[in-house]
DNA sequence: CTTGCTCGTTTACAAGCGTAATCTGAAGCT
DNA sequence: AGCTTCAGATTACGCTTGTAAACGAGCAAG
């Protein structure tokens, strides 16, 4: 499933609550995107195409909702990016933002459950 | 500077040595990707047009080099995809790693380094 | 010199994307 | 029964991308 950058946001409006209708879809982007309602309906109309969301008919409307789910669309984006920037590893990728905007005490805790989840179990590696 | 997926690709092998000549570029790739020749070439000029490389003549060729810093598109694409994703925050991406798949004792062994060296310093998370 | 090989340059072309206007059909108002 | 309205469907259009072929100019070989 490849879903494009615009309509990877309305996929967002969606995610956060549905099924929504056109309408409101329209409503919640107000002010974020500059955006006019037939390109909204466009995007809803081509994320329908590619059966990332479904529409169920409401009366003379339809309302929308997501198929395809953040979830899986987040680990598939997030891996790509390990993938293509950094061999797959997160280690590198962790440095990075530690030179670039060093590590939030939230960043910390983060990595500590990380590892200690990850010590137990497997002492060597399981990467592909 | 916005350089595709395609384009990367190419990127990848100047940033791993430079200049290099096309022939050098299309030998490097070759088995890596299946691109034709003309394909290849096309993509160092759209490079070029993008100032992302530069071209030195040598006699009757170019040699190729990158303008663009590597370091400076990892920075663009993972903060671009962390702020998509995570809120722009590290820790939700760390944790999402944390139910996706193991960690190498290399990764391990990198991470609490990192750690350690965060810890001594900010005790206060320095994000913007 | 003329011919041809080799690079680089130009052109091609379909698919996807961002952005949007126009068309159409059904629902409701008069 | 018409006319208006409003949502969805269709069409539009220029730009980027992936992928590549065609063209052209300079150096090399004969």
């Amino acid at each position: 499933m490849q879903i494009s950058e615009a309509e990877s946001v309305v996929m967002e409006v969606l995610w956060a609550s549905s099924p929504r209708s056109a309408e409101e879809v329209v409503a919640a982007l107000a002010g974020e995107q500059d955006w006019q309602e037939p390109t909204i309906k466009t995007l809803l109309n081509r994320l329908l195409k590619k059966r990332a969301i479904s529409a169920e008919r409401d009366g003379r409307r339809y309302l929308y909702a997501p198929v395809l789910k953040r979830e899986d669309w987040v680990r598939q984006q997030s891996s790509s990016l390990l993938d293509r920037l950094f061999g797959g590893r997160l280690a590198p990728l962790v440095a990075h933002f530690q030179a670039e905007q060093g590590l939030s005490e939230e960043d910390r805790a983060a990595l500590r459950a990380l590892l200690e989840r990850s010590e137990q179990g497997s002492s060597k590696g399981t990467r592909k």
